[in-house]
RNA sequence: GGCUAGGUAGCUCAGCUGGUUAGAGCGUGGCACUCAUAAUGCCGAGGUCGUGGGUUCGAGUCCCACCCUAGCCA
């Protein structure tokens, strides 16, 4: 407050815009969110920009499939951005794209002075061509037979049954996963970036080890893993970025090269500035008091560029994307912030197991976004970690966190406050635990706020609310409420509390406020205070919080708690989702729901299923799971546990000694009670309606099915 | 395989540069209270800080090895 005010360009990841935004998407944007709703509280200038990545071919070939353009494509996709971003509050200052013209003009002038600066050169390179589909295949388009160890069916990169990694071209009777033709050996031109130029990597290594505000600019893991990339050696050593990619391809041209276009890691992160540019051309950035034109303020030196992304593409915005900007001339970014992924009750997301969380759905069953926030905010810190996201976990954070300690506190005193100082604030008294914490605490929550130190933030806010609601139980305002009418001493008490309790309220509603906007604008309202920001302590006293005889607003329950029901609602359709998309994948407006079925897989797809009689030698229910049973399966040659999800459909004693179907080459998964080797085949929606599938008489445990 | 990080109470996590009986919240057991959205307060149980070595007067905190988990190897 006492410095002039911070200028932040924000950006967060760009998300692909072949699909609808996932749980990690918001995660990261709510992370991102608070942040900049902090920055804005301490009086900083934020301009955050957010953008469709939408180019590259697996838009190019999942529009094809649909028969409609990528162009279109991608602006359905970005029709559905707005429902999720305001549905949890998300207030980026603009959204745009990087199939745009400002991100042409920007990527081609990049490039240009990438070439002016001979960081540029042009190499013959062999790649698969599939013949049928007219176009060379990136290697997850490739399959064929592994070199090594002659599995079938590897992708063109590495071999998934013996790790090995190779090239595409080594692959045995290799096949295009688009047409199923063989693909023949072409050569082509590449446009390559000269990262192993020494002038280069000489500016990368200052650029990762450089400070920042007096701190590293980099999180030590994610400076670590950088470095290491940038130094290695021998065939770890750090190579040359092949940027182009021939025609046809849903990119930006390259100019003078017909028939090349830019390879969309070139031009998405471009896309940042191509969305801030839109934003300064559309008078937005004006509009939020930003006077300077577009290259003035990506070249000020008080700006700084900060970027927030997940751990999976570290290498480009730590690499590729400083080295871009600096070579062609441009103001580099000051930070790159990385976080984890989300995991649900500890498995990784997975859309065909059903255990991910649909954004959309959260909202469509009713739960309240601002919870989320906060058990997101409650587990973020500043380290590259994944944080897990826990049902029975969640319910407690929030009920306890929010209602029972924070909301709690304004709930409890309003009556009082209504009915005994005619909706005024009684005077301070000397002494209060609460205001104390507060007074005591506000630095340093401010410094978590500023550190991406969420969860720390929370921790001492909620030392606060303990400090309030034990100074409550002190003063026992329930008792001097009975005859504060007839009593001044009794009534000078039950002012205090209630002073003390609602001044410390403000306190921590502000400190709420950039985790819970829209609890926090409630929350202003009853204390009829406007915007709060970090003003309110900037005198530092008891006193300046809240003055004596300011006249509050009408108490209205601020949330509601978290109901179990709604997480049931919540993974439910998860998993009735998954289904869906499970049987019908991508199909777009092909057949019809119910005629919906698998995409096409070949024969030797089918092969790779383990599928065996089993018979179920026993079974049991799981302590502490209500909807799983432990099974005992006999598949001929060994016996295995299997946790199977279909106690709401079958009790144990209707299953043991019956036969049934079991996938028998799944990768084994741990879980809570144990590890589950296996999958029992069971068709139906779910609840009671699930049926085991069963063979005719005669199969032995082991056979196999084919 | 190499590398990067992490493994602390049932659960989720704090523990700064090594220093007295290792902390919090949730959950759990008991008590108190009833103003409040069955909220709140107090007391208690619960950990050989992944394992094994080492350095040190002293290590969850430093070093080595190993085990497990996650991720990266573009």
């Amino acid at each position: 407050m006492t410095s002039r005010p911070r200028h932040l360009f924000v950006t967060t990841a760009l998300p692909y815009a072949n699909g609808p935004f996932h749980i990690g998407h918001i995660m990261e944007y709510i992370q991102a969110d608070i942040w900049v709703r902090f920055q804005r509280m301490v009086g900083n200038k934020v301009h955050w920009m957010g953008a469709d990545d939408a180019h590259g071919a697996p838009i190019m070939l999942k529009a094809e499939s649909e028969g409609i353009t990528p162009e279109q494509l991608v602006t359905r996709i970005a029709a559905d951005r707005p429902k999720y971003l305001e549905g949890f509050h998300i207030a980026f200052d603009n959204w745009h794209s990087t199939h745009s013209p400002e991100n042409t003009q920007l990527t081609q002038r990049i490039f240009r002075e990438l070439q002016e600066a001979g960081l540029v050169y042009v190499k013959a390179v062999e790649q698969f061509f599939d013949p049928v589909k007219n176009m060379f295949l990136a290697d997850r388009y490739v399959k064929g037979e592994c070199p090594n160890c002659h599995a079938k069916d590897q992708y063109g990169d590495t071999c998934e049954v013996c790790s090995k990694a190779y090239e595409p071209t080594d692959l045995i009777n290799p096949y295009s996963t688009l047409s199923g033709a063989t693909p023949v050996r072409r050569t082509s031109d590449h446009y390559f970036v000269k990262l192993s130029e020494p002038r280069c990597k000489q500016f990368m290594r200052e650029w990762l080890n450089a400070e920042q505000n007096g701190k590293p600019r980099l999180q030590p893991a994610v400076r670590n893993k950088a470095n290491e990339w940038l130094e290695g050696e021998g065939d770890q050593a750090l190579t040359d970025k092949d940027i182009s990619r021939d025609a046809p391809y849903f990119g930006i041209p390259i100019p003078g090269a017909t028939g090349k276009y830019f390879y969309v890691w070139f031009d998405a992160p471009i896309g940042y500035l191509a969305s801030l540019k839109n934003y300064f051309d559309s008078g937005k950035a004006r509009a939020n008091g930003e006077e300077r034109s577009f290259d003035e303020f990506l070249a000020a030196p008080d700006v700084e560029q900060i970027h927030f992304i997940g751990k999976d593409i570290i290498y480009f915005h730590t690499l590729l994307w400083p080295a871009m900007l600096k070579f062609a001339g441009e103001k580099v970014p000051d930070n790159v912030y990385v976080h984890g992924f989300i995991t649900v009750s500890g498995a990784k997301m997975s859309k065909s197991r059903g255990t991910g969380i649909s954004p959309l759905r959260y909202l469509d069953v009713g739960m309240n976004p601002e919870w989320l926030r906060y058990y997101i905010a409650a587990k973020l810190n500043a380290n590259v970690e994944d944080i897990d996201f826990n049902p029975e976990d969640f319910i407690a954070r929030v009920n306890s966190d929010l209602v029972g300690k924070y909301v709690n506190i304004a709930s409890r005193m309003a009556p009082f406050i209504a009915k005994f100082f005619d909706n005024r604030m009684p005077p301070l008294p000397a002494g209060s635990r609460g205001i104390s914490a507060a007074l005591e605490h506000q630095a340093a929550i401010r410094a978590a706020f500023d550190e991406r130190e969420f969860g720390k933030a929370i921790r001492l806010t909620m030392e606060v609310a303990d400090a309030v609601n034990a100074e409550i139980d002190v003063y026992k305002p329930w008792i001097l409420s009975k005859d504060a009418a007839n009593n001044p001493d009794n009534l000078k008490k039950l002012g205090e509390i209630c002073a003390s309790s609602m001044a410390t309220f403000k306190a921590l509603t502000l400190f709420l406020k950039p985790i819970l906007p829209a609890l926090a604008e409630q929350a202003e309202g009853y204390l009829n205070s406007g915007p709060l920001d970090w003003n309110l302590f900037e005198r530092g006293d008891a006193a300046s919080l809240l003055p004596a005889g300011h006249h509050f607003g009408t108490f209205k329950p601020l949330i509601t708690r978290v109901d179990p029901k709604q997480l049931d609602a919540l993974f439910e359709s998860a998993n009735e989702a998954a289904k869906k998309t499970a049987e019908a994948p991508a199909s777009g407006p092909g057949p019809t729901p119910q005629a919906a079925s698998a995409a096409e897989i070949t024969v030797d797809d089918f092969a790779k299923l383990d599928i065996r009689i089993a018979k179920i030698v026993a079974a049991e229910t799981v302590d502490g799971a209500d909807k799983l049973l432990k099974l005992t399966v006999d598949i001929g040659d060994a016996q295995r546990t299997v946790f199977a999800g279909i106690r709401s459909a079958y009790t144990p004693e209707q299953l043991a000694g019956r036969l049934t179907l079991v996938l028998a080459n799944l990768k084994p998964r741990k879980m809570k009670f144990g590890t589950s080797e296996g999958m029992v085949l069971a068709a139906g929606p779910g609840g009671k309606d699930i049926f085991l599938l069963s063979p005719d008489a005669g199969a032995t445990p082991g056979m196999k099915v084919k």
